[in-house]
DNA sequence: CGATCTCCTCTTCGCACATT
DNA sequence: AATGTGCGAAGAGGAGATCG
């Protein structure tokens, strides 16, 4: 007990050096860290097949100024929010005289919260109309509105009066397939009519790429074959999602070690940061219910236990209509899938839980406890 | 001048009814 | 029976108007 204590100490003064020394190499293969943000905006980018075809659209309307509104799909990190913002980027070096603007659906998930954001009036208590109507008065010259995750968006109000009072131009991004023809309006798909285009999932070559590129940018040193491991891991166990390769570059960037065990390590950290972040966004609800859902892979076993831990913890109650409303938010927002099955006469859900590590949402939950 | 009212919207949630 | 949908009620909240 004492020698080993001993050492430590005697250790510690070797430990720190080192470690300073390491921290030092840390940075040194660092070449620029912004490279490696998820929301940077490169100006080089891999260049999809199908990204000539948004751009002939854009540059159709930019030359023609008539509405030629466009819907991209494209699942998780497969590019479509970075390639049309470069696109728009390098389009606006063109053209000057061109607007564009950025809404993340998502955050801001209906037409009142857009226009706010649009115009930059933020105060409340004005009318639809009057917020609109600012907004509108920003897009008169050649305009390109982006909304990105558009199938969050609760209304349509937006969609309509673009497409009805305005010249401007939309490009909508979406996961989901299904999203235009759900819409039940008839009149703001014939005034849309937007040109569809699917990105699909890149292949390991293409991430490969994309991978190259960033590490080109951003680091001093990499393995060749590194990269290769990672893009064709991606492709296999993270649905071709480009972000968590990034995130895992920067990570082996950092410790400049490029071994097999250290990819798959790196990778499986990336990918509970970004589920993480999408857990801390949770509210209190919400995240009780994941819970339960977790605990009970059965959607009436976790009612009964989310009604009892809503009630432990806070006082609070579900219906079940409303426990049903909160499933669905989950499964959208991709941390679960249900799989209806019949059993006899009855109808249930199994629910199968897409997070890699479910602890962190009991870990979430003793966080929000203690405050 | 501060207090209160009014306006308008947003969000959340449950009820009743529809669907599977 | 288990889920999903439409609708609307309740409460919050912020800013400007109005009043004492």
């Amino acid at each position: 007990m004492f020698l080993k204590g001993a050492c430590y100490m005697k250790d510690l003064k070797t430990l720190s050096m080192e470690k300073m020394k390491q921290s030092e190499k840390k940075a040194l293969n660092i070449k620029n860290a912004e490279i490696f943000d998820l929301n940077y905006t490169p100006n080089k980018i891999y260049v999809r097949d199908e990204l000539e075809e948004v751009a002939e659209q854009i540059g159709d309307y930019l030359s023609m100024n008539v509405q030629n509104h466009i819907l991209v799909y494209g699942s998780k990190g497969s590019g479509k929010t970075v390639s049309i913002l470069s696109l728009i980027k390098s389009f606006k070096e063109l053209n000057r005289d061109m607007k564009s603007f950025y809404i993340s659906v998502r955050e801001f998930s209906t037409s009142y919260k857009i226009y706010q954001k649009m115009s930059g009036i933020m105060k409340r208590g004005l009318s639809i109309s009057d917020v609109r109507k600012e907004a509108l008065e920003k897009m008169k010259e050649k305009t390109i509105l982006v909304l990105d995750e558009v199938d969050f968006l609760k209304d349509l109000d937006v969609l309509y009066h673009i497409c009805r009072s305005t010249k401007s131009n939309l490009v909508l991004l979406t996961q989901k397939i299904h999203w235009y023809k759900e819409i039940r309006d008839e009149s703001i798909k014939s005034s849309m009519q937007p040109t569809q285009i699917l990105f699909k999932e890149y292949n390991s070559n293409e991430i490969y790429e994309i991978l190259k590129m960033r590490a080109e940018d951003g680091l001093y040193r990499w393995r060749e074959e590194a990269l290769k491991l990672m893009s064709a891991l991606v492709t296999r166990d993270y649905n071709s999602d480009t972000r968590i390769g990034i995130k895992a570059l920067f990570k082996l960037g950092v410790k400049n070690s490029w071994e097999d065990d250290h990819i798959y390590e790196g990778l499986k950290e990336a990918s509970k940061e970004v589920e993480g972040e999408t857990v801390q966004n949770l509210r209190d609800m919400d995240l009780i219910i994941l819970h339960s859902l977790i605990k009970y892979n059965e959607t009436n076993k976790a009612y009964t236990y989310a009604l009892k831990s809503l009630d432990n913890y806070r006082g609070y109650s579900v219906s079940k209509t409303h426990f049903f409303r909160i499933i669905n938010y989950l499964q959208n927002i991709g941390l679960l899938s249900l799989i209806k099955k019949r059993i006899g006469r009855y109808y249930t859900s199994e629910v199968q839980i897409l997070l890699s590590d479910p602890t962190i949402v009991k870990r979430e939950i003793q966080i929000r406890m203690e405050v």
